[in-house]
DNA sequence: TAGGCCATCTGGTCCT
DNA sequence: AGGACCAGATGGCCTA
């Protein structure tokens, strides 16, 4: 009874697979829960399996430096530390999250750097320990993982009059990037205040190759702060948007978008 | 076309 | 014995 032993080694065997389909499929799913709550989440530029696991391990590592030092990080550092090790194409969805030039965080490579000087924020945090990405050390793959090369990092850059939009100060630049769609991830709440309602938006890397910058969409409360962010003028004709003192009006944002701009505002620039 | 990413199948190992 | 877990192999899809 039961058949043949061939019959029921099938029957056992497609008993397995689907056990496995099921058990892959539950790892799929915790992997996606992990997306939506690391930093950058689009519904259309998904981060592969790898870039997830380590955007979410940068993360933690920042948000646990941020707890440990007591301190509002520096944005730049934040996101460089966010971005270590992560291919290019996350590298720029990570800066997108921020309206960010990743250029403007990634090491310059000048032809008198020699190239085995490491990479501009793997001291991060000046002072405290300096973190290396796995990406970075021995016995990993090597690029596109494992390198905050900038030349691959902007390699995709297409011949862009990119140039002239970097002397809008030294850190973000303005732009009329295409919409993006609104992601679901919490916002980059260092203080442990997650604001589930606030928007940011990510640029899919596509969109990257069209126009290497982005909007400013967080706020500028504080005056005289270092980051860029906080300053107006440039030769972007977004600039004229911007103000300098109080919360930025500008797009038909919202009172709440405008109080979580402040928020993040607050957050990287206390002291 | 090559390379990256993914889902699925499969056999081995360990545990209950 | 059966299930969970793991890693290798394979083929499909997509993009540069």
């Amino acid at each position: 009874m039961g058949g043949t032993i061939e019959g029921r080694f099938k029957v056992r065997r497609m008993k397995a697979n689907a056990r496995e389909r099921n058990r892959m499929h539950g790892l799929n799913d915790a992997l996606e829960s992990l997306r939506k709550v690391v930093p950058c989440y689009s519904k259309t530029q998904k981060l592969s399996k790898i870039e997830t696991l380590r955007l979410a391990k940068n993360y933690i590592w920042a948000l646990s430096e941020v707890l440990r030092s007591g301190k509002a990080p520096d944005l730049m550092n934040f996101v460089q530390a966010l971005c270590k090790g992560l291919s290019q194409p996350t590298t720029n969805l990570v800066a997108g999250c921020l309206q960010l030039n990743p250029r403007t965080f990634l090491p310059e490579q000048t032809p008198d750097l020699p190239a085995h000087l490491p990479p501009a924020g793997a001291a991060a945090y000046p002072g405290h320990y300096s973190y290396q990405s796995p990406g970075l050390t021995a016995g990993l793959p090597s690029p596109p993982y494992g390198t905050m090369d900038p030349s691959h990092i902007f390699h995709q850059v297409k011949g862009q009059p990119y140039g002239s939009l970097e002397p809008f100060f030294d850190g973000v630049m303005v732009s009329e990037a295409p919409p993006f769609d609104p992601p679901l991830s919490p916002p980059l709440s260092i203080n442990g205040n997650f604001s589930s309602s606030f928007k940011h938006e990510v640029m899919a890397p596509a969109d990257y190759d069209k126009s290497f910058a982005f909007s400013v969409h967080y706020g500028a409360g504080a005056a005289g702060g270092h980051n860029a962010m906080y300053a107006s003028g440039g030769t972007n004709p977004r600039c004229s948007e911007m103000q300098v003192d109080g919360l930025m009006g500008f797009d038909g944002h919202t009172h709440h978008e405008r109080l979580m701009n402040a928020q993040l505002n607050a957050i990287f620039h206390e002291s």
